[in-house]
DNA sequence: GATCGATCTGAACACTGATAAGATCGTCAT
DNA sequence: ATGACGATCTTATCAGTGTTCAGATCGATC
């Protein structure tokens, strides 16, 4: 249902862009471009409430749109939700390949990376928790995997040089190893920290001032 | 609603054991364990489905009851997970606790609790990942935090004693740090396995296979 | 200018958790 | 022994969810 809609549906609002009003704004019967307005909407809602607060009628109400509305845009709320997983992989890409820049040593580029990991899932508690919820996301979705395994080869070439350094002959099971374990322990980290674990540990209450402060030294005593 | 109750259902139920059939089978107008069924029907369903499959009604089905019985023995849906979620740390901590035995270095200690952990999430994803939700759980329960902790407590005393072995001072802000390190990488390689990010390493179709072979290597080769 | 298809509505269906009034029955005091 | 009381369970109800489908609407194309 979606697949075909989809691109006559974009030309469309492309068209309509020209004229007055903004895109996502109710003009008539038709919205315009309630595509791009419901995931707006999605977006908000899974900010203000996380992703278990995420309801599909809540994001139709707040498009101004009837509960079928959706139907004709995304195959299900999982289809939605599965195209703001796919934005926040890429965005975590973007994230990743801004703190490899400008960093002299390969540990460096490691270390900036991890941090940049952690703050983009607090920046985006809801959506990146979402991103990792595989039960509200279309399991089989190829752009979703993709997106997914693009971010962490941000990561990958940054553990290649981080090796390479080290003199060693580069072994690539040895990197996918290394790979795996930053990334285990900055998603681990993460997800305890969002989780609510080391609440207790946060000095003044702020778990943000607790992360900036261990995590990076943490970090650096691991990979030094 | 729950408290006063407890008690004398838990006398109550003490008493009918001595009485002909199992306890958590339907006798009659009432139950006789109904508090002790619904956990167990609980943990069935988290087996089977998973946390997101999980549905209060359904345990109530599976009970012999109807839906409005659980409302009696625990305060809400959260109520009866947050239970369950109780009984998870507690033998969270017995695993990590045998791991801890019968190792001669205190390095191949943190490495059997590490994979003891991880082996935890394998043997029962649902409870695990329930575990983590709090979204799920009752947010302010003292006997859910004090499990948490009492699990980690665990690894705290391991690697206290691995930091001892290094020959440098004890330092209790170290030991936090080296505690967070590990947990969060044994806590965020599980997450990402049961996530299934991994499933395209595992070698032929295993991921438990992949989880044998690799993990003991990452950690060892993170931790020496 | 008529037609066709994309888009949206509104009502249904089958679920969910929670709640409250009433039925049932064990237990304990009289 | 006999009430009465309170714990337990049923039943019905409420508000909410995702999904589906017949029909209304309207833009674009022929």
């Amino acid at each position: 249902m979606e697949s075909k809609h989809c691109i006559d549906g974009i030309i469309a609002a492309l068209k309509k862009k020209a004229r007055p009003g903004r895109a996502g704004e109710r003009r008539g019967y038709h919205h315009g471009d309630l595509r791009a307005a419901l995931i707006r909407a999605a977006e908000e809602l899974l900010a203000e409430r996380g992703a278990e607060g995420f309801s599909l009628r809540e994001v139709a109400r707040r498009a101004g749109v009837s509960p079928g509305a959706p139907a004709h845009h995304f195959s299900s709320a999982a289809g939605l939700l599965t195209e703001i997983a796919i934005s926040g992989f890429d965005q975590l890409a973007i994230d990743l390949q801004r703190a490899a820049e400008g960093n002299v040593s390969p540990a460096e580029r490691l270390q900036a990376q991890g941090i940049a990991y952690v703050r983009y899932g607090l920046k985006q508690p809801g959506r990146f928790q979402l991103m990792f919820r595989h039960d509200l996301l279309l399991p089989d979705d190829d752009r979703l995997h993709v997106a997914g395994k693009t971010a962490m080869k941000e990561l990958e070439e940054t553990v290649r040089l981080y090796r390479a350094g080290q003199g060693r002959p580069v072994d690539d099971a040895e990197v996918m190893r290394l790979c795996l374990a930053i990334w285990s322990m900055v998603h681990g980290f993460l997800q305890l920290t969002l989780d609510g674990k080391f609440t207790a540990l946060a000095p003044n209450g702020s778990i943000d001032a607790f992360v900036v402060s261990e995590l990076p030294t943490i970090i650096k005593a691991t990979w030094p």
